[in-house]
Formats: structure tokens, C-alpha cells, sequence
DNA sequence: TATGAATGAGCGTTCATTCAT
DNA sequence: CATGAATGAACGCTCATTCAT
């Protein structure tokens, strides 16, 4: 009997929220600007969030769990496909794709949770974010040495650091742009280079020397 | 123009602001905490700075024009010195932990400024950072490229964002450490992976071979 | 003029309120506290009352006016009946009885009306319970006065301002009760107290010399 | 150096608040009615209290403390001074007269007590008031008992609840009138009824019967 | 009629900034 | 110059009341 709750309110107020919590951080954000632009009530903002704290929680913590089962699922799927090494690197991109594709699609909430809201209060979102992309590049890297696709003395821990850290790196260029780059050319070039390093011939011979010394100590 | 009266008290007032600024977030941070802890009056605060804004401001501005010198200094020292692919090596690490040790020198002012102070307003500031470091990057593989140290067909522009993407990565997590981590061993590590690479024999065949075919068609 | 569509639900929402106003005071009670605990939505409250206020008004006036009608009832019943003082001593101590057992019924209006509500608003409901109470308590002394129960140069202003003032005090403590404690030896003590003072000897004999001193000069 | 606190801004402050909480009870008292009755700042009035309760709460409580100090002086002094009945009768008054005098003169805080503030968070005032008065009571009631003032047989606790009480009504008219009264010809009016009770010669009789009655079956 | 979602005026409190001393 | 008391604009949040359904 009563007025029944308007579907769209809450997803107004979120996209709002996002919009100037973006525009001006966290806690220059005013809960008015939000509710103007989402052509809401001040009222309407209380009756789905706590506080504003509350409403940046939800849209990162929202955006967080998708993002995770993105990158799950596409793990798995690969890991579960790929064998052969030309399907490997084909597989990886394709990965690294979607994955890029869904933080360009959510770039907003992906540059909150970088910049952390302004506030040290949620600092820990953006060390979840850079752990959770770590572990998963440990993960796949492990895998890689196993199956002999990545060579057997790979350091393990710092390559993730390396890698993640690269496409933390893309990831934050990314976001801020206002037009989509090609990603699918950035993400071979970058392949290309943490697969076969930016050594010429002589520096290589420099360190194989290195590499057979160290070695022959051990 | 003229000096300011007391000079010890700005610096204490600096040091005092980082530390709150760092513990709170710029927002957060309120003038009496910073003047409490540095056993200044408000009234001293005004008289060396316009505003909240502007003590954050001076606070990482010096910073990043100390960092730059002493960048500079340390490449224009290398650039002038190295000649041979061992000692590239080595001048590489020593320029890299010089810069990893000026980081962990300010580390509260790098958290900081990594942090953008929580404030939208600020972002500029690690984009900044983040720029320089990578035009440092690419300075330094164009003349590895010119020198052949690096591999002539090296992509400069990808090769930088691997390599400033890892660092960052690497410096954001070194400032927020409790204790100083070994620096030498995890630079040295970085470079192994930059510069060899991931790949394992079989991958490196599939890489090559479609090196070359790309080098056909072209 | 209507009769309001679901009558039960008046009577919840009184209960309901009663009990939140109790707990909470006026300004802090809120609708949605008493419409959940009346199992009843907002709207019935705005069907059934003007607003909050009203609510309360609603609520003490109803009992004041069943209130007034119970001691005019008694005090009736009495004026009829007793003659002889031996019965007088008994039939006031009947109609206090039956007074403060309907206080016990209702403890919870009657400390409602007795904190006004928590605001100024309502101070004359305590006013005029105060007030109803010494007119009662008049009448009764000069009935009392009139047919020589009384000492003849008793002052009824006076007196009645004791006795009602003592069983003020005797509602407020009893309302505010968890159990009912023995109504009946406490109202035989009062009057003891009342009827025959607390001088001793010495002191009566003070006492009576100044009347007699006040009555010559008279 | 500094502009030295202002003297008066506290003073000012509570004066304002004692009026405002006073027209409008606790809860509807606007801070900014109370500053602006004071000629201060609303930044002023959070110098001097932690919260619009705690400006209450201090203007109680400074007054309870004073009326406090001023009971057990009166009594201490009435204590070691009364020894004669006609003395007594005098120092009692004496006493009354203080108190009432003390009332009537901080007539706003008694009535913001006696109200609660119009909140039930602050009911715990007004017992604590009562209870108080009626302690004071108890020990002079007991001290004139012990000296043959009052008769051996008073029930003091049941004394103590009639002339607490009654004064309590006194206070709760006294504090609300808007002309000083003559509490003096009160105060002995009201002496006399409790000194020597109410009744009559023939309803004294049936009360002595009783009692005697009750002494055989004792 | 009955419901409870939606509204928005209203107020307590904070704190950057000013300025009298 | 230095101080810190004083200011008041600004904003988060509440909740009585309305009204679409």
C-alpha cells in the first residue's frame, strides 16, 4: 500500500557519490552535492548509507568483491586452458585485457580507491588492491616455472614485485586519461619486455658471467 | 622579504605539520595539533604560512626539489663516469639505492605526498613524482640504447613504464616499513629480472620467432 | 467527526507512546520508536494525532480529567457519609488509599505529567495537578473546620499547602517505584503526623503560651 | 601577549543559558539563542563547555554545591547554638528562612532542577534534591527528639517525608512567582501545623485512645 | 484506508582564521 | 613579534511530517 521504494534512488546516490567523491576527495565532498546532482533529498542519502564514510565504503567495497571475481575467474579459466607456451602468452594478454578493460569501464572507483578516498582512514584499500594483484601475479608466475614456460631460477617475489608494480603503474595512467588508450599493444610491448628483459649482448655476457660464478662459488 | 623572525620556529612547525599531516590526512589534520606538537602558537603557524594548504604545499615541494637535485646529481655523476657494461651495473645499483635511501631518509614526506594528502586537490603532486621518475627512467635506457648496453630494438617508452612502475611500487611500500629493509639485495634482484627477463628457453624460441617473422612482414 | 477506522490502534499507539515518553522524555521520543512499538506505521500515529505534542497532550489530559473524576467521586462518597470523627479518621485514610492506588495504576501518566514532559511547554500540567490536589485537600480541611473535627483556629491556607505538599512528595517517590510498597500504614502515619503535630511537651507548652500572648495582644 | 581571556564571557555565557534553558527546557534551548542573549559567539560558547548539556549540567551542579554548603553551615551553626525551646522554635525559622531566602534568590537553577531540564536524562537532579532535603530534615528531626524538642514517640522517618514535602511545595510555588512573598509569616504558619498537627479536641481524643489501645495490645 | 518512503528545515558542533593585547 | 581567545561560516546528520501509492 505504501509508496514503494524507488529502485533507482540508491544507484542515483552511488553514481553521485562516486562523481564527487572523485571530484573533490572524501572529505571536501558534501553530502549536498551529492544529493543535488543525484536529484535526491538529503533524507534519501541517510535512508541508504550510515554516513558518507558508509557510502565510499560501499562503492569501493562493491567494486573490490567484483573485481576479485573478475580476476578469479579469469585465472582460472587460463589456468585450466593453457599448455602450450604461444597459447600462454596469447592467454596472458587476453587476461591482462579484460582485466584493464574492467578498470577502464570502472576507472572512477579505481581511482578513489587509489588516491585512498584522501583520507588515511582508508589507506588500506589501495595496499589491499596492490597485495591482492601481487598474489595474483605469484600465483600465475609459479605456475609459468612449473610448466617450464618461465625460465627456473626466476625469482619469484621480486618478479611480482616488478610485474604488479608495472601494471599498478599502467593501471593508475590509465585511469586518470580521458580518452581509452590501446591496450592491447601496450600489454604485448610490456610482455615483450618483462619476458626478455632489456639486456643488449654485451651486458648479457656480463651477467651469465655473473650468474656462472655465483654458481660455481655456491 | 624580510626574515622570519624566529627561523627555528618554522622548522619545527614543518616537522610537527608532517607528522600530523602524516598520522591524520590533510583534512583531518587540525592547526592545533600541528601547533601543540611543535609548541608553537597559531599565531606563529600564520606568520609562516598563508594557510593549511600552503604549509602542505612547502612541505613537499621542498622535498621534490631536494629529490630532483639530488637525482640529477646522481645521474649527471653517472652519466659522466660509466663507460663499461660492469661498471653500468654496478652504477646503476649505486644510483638506485642512493635514491631508495633519500626516500627512506623522508620517508613520512614521500607517504605523503604518495598519499596526495588525501585530497583531490593534491593529485597533481604524485602524478608529479611519478613523471620524474620516469623521464629519469628514460634518460637513462636511451643512453644504455646509445651505448649498447641496452638491446637496440629496446621500446624506450614501455621499457620506462616497466621499470619507474616497479620502482614506485618499491618505494611506496619501502616508506610505509617499520625498519629499513636491505636495499642492495632487493636492487640487485630488480635489475637481474629487468634486465634478463622471465622467459624460460622454450618461451624465448616462440618470442624470437615472432620477433623475426614481425621483422619480415615489416 | 468520523469515527476513526481501526480503534485498537489509538489505544496501541497511547500505550506505545506513554511508554517511549517515559523512557526517553518528549523531545527526545521519537515517532518511529512509538509507531514500531505499537506494531503501527507512521501514518496511523499522523491519523490519530496533530502531531507529538498532541500525542501527550492527549495522553496526561485524559488522565487528569479521569483523575479529577475519581477524587470528586470520593471526596462526594465521604461528604455524604462521615460524621463521627472515629469514621472521619477512617474514611480519609479510605480516600487517600483509593487516591494513590489510582496513582499506582497510572504511575506511568503521572510521572509523565509530574516531569512535565521534559519541557517548559508543559510546566502547567504540573501546576495544575499541584493546584487540583490543594483544592481538594481544602475543601476537605474546611468541611473538616466546619463540622469541629478540625482545631477551630486552623489555618486551611497553611494546611492545606502541608498536606498536599507531604502527599506530593508521597506520589513521587510511589511512582517512581518497581513494586508497590504498603500504601495503607504509611497514609495512617501521615495522619498521625498531620492530626497531631510533632511538638513534645516542652515545646507544646511554648507554643500555647504564644497563641495565648497573640490572642491578648489580638 | 595573547589577548587575556575575557572575565565576563563565562559569567555572560551561563547567565544566558540559564534563561534560555529556562523559557525552553534543555532539549529546545538553541545554542545560538543562548549566545546571542549573551553578546557572544557560538565559537565562545564551546570555549567554556564540552556541550550544550554540560553548560546545564555545570549551572546545576555549581548551584547543588552551594545550596549544599549552605545547609550544613546553617545546621552546623543551629546545632551547636539551640539548646532552649524557645530558641529552637526561633533558629528554625532562622534556618527556613535562609534557604527559602537562597532560593528564591537562584529561583531560575531551582526551577531549571525541579524540571529536569524537561529531560529524563537529568531526572537523577531532582531526586537528588529531594533526597537531600529530606536527609537535612531527618537530622534535625532526630536531634530534637534526643533534646525532648519533638515527642519520643515521632516517627521521624514519616516527619521527615511531611516536612520535606511540604517545603518542597513550597520551594516548586516560591521559585515560579514572579513578586518576592513574605516568606517569614510563612514559614511560621507552616512551624505551627507541624508543630502541633491539625485535629481538634475531639478528634485528638480518638487518636489518643487509639494509640493507647495499641500500647495495651503491644 | 494504511503504509512507509521521501523530504528538507533545523541545529549542534568544528576548526581555520583573525586580531586585540 | 607572539600569543591564544574569539569568531562564525560551514556541514553532517536527525527526525517530524507529508503524501504517492
Amino acid at each position: 500500500m505504501s509508496r514503494p521504494p524507488d529502485p533507482h534512488a540508491k544507484i542515483d546516490l552511488l553514481r553521485a557519490a562516486e562523481h564527487v567523491f572523485l571530484e573533490h576527495g572524501l572529505e571536501k565532498a558534501r553530502i549536498e552535492d551529492i544529493t543535488n546532482r543525484a536529484g535526491r533529498s538529503k533524507g534519501a542519502f541517510y535512508l541508504h548509507f550510515q554516513s558518507k564514510e558508509d557510502a565510499f565504503r560501499q562503492i569501493v567495497e562493491t567494486f573490490v568483491a567484483r573485481l576479485s571475481g573478475c580476476i578469479d575467474e579469469a585465472n582460472d579459466a587460463f589456468l585450466s586452458a593453457a599448455r602450450e607456451p604461444e597459447n600462454f602468452f596469447q592467454r596472458c594478454a587476453d587476461i591482462d585485457l579484460e582485466i584493464l578493460e574492467f578498470m577502464w569501464q570502472n576507472r572512477g572507483v579505481v581511482q578513489l580507491m587509489l588516491e585512498g578516498g584522501g583520507s588515511s582512514e582508508f589507506g588500506y584499500l589501495i595496499d589491499e588492491f596492490a597485495e591482492r594483484s601481487r598474489e595474483n601475479t605469484k600465483r600465475l608466475l609459479a605456475w609459468g616455472v612449473e610448466h617450464g614456460i618461465y625460465r627456473p631460477d626466476l625469482d619469484v617475489e621480486v618478479a611480482s614485485l616488478v610485474i604488479s608494480g608495472a601494471y599498478d603503474r599502467i593501471v593508475r595512467d590509465l585511469v586518470r586519461r580521458e580518452r581509452k588508450p590501446d591496450l592491447r599493444s601496450l600489454v604485448m610491448a610490456l610482455q615483450q619486455m618483462l619476458l626478455v628483459g632489456a639486456a643488449g649482448a654485451r651486458l648479457r655476457e656480463v651477467i651469465d658471467s655473473k650468474v656462472r660464478n655465483r654458481g660455481k662459488r655456491a
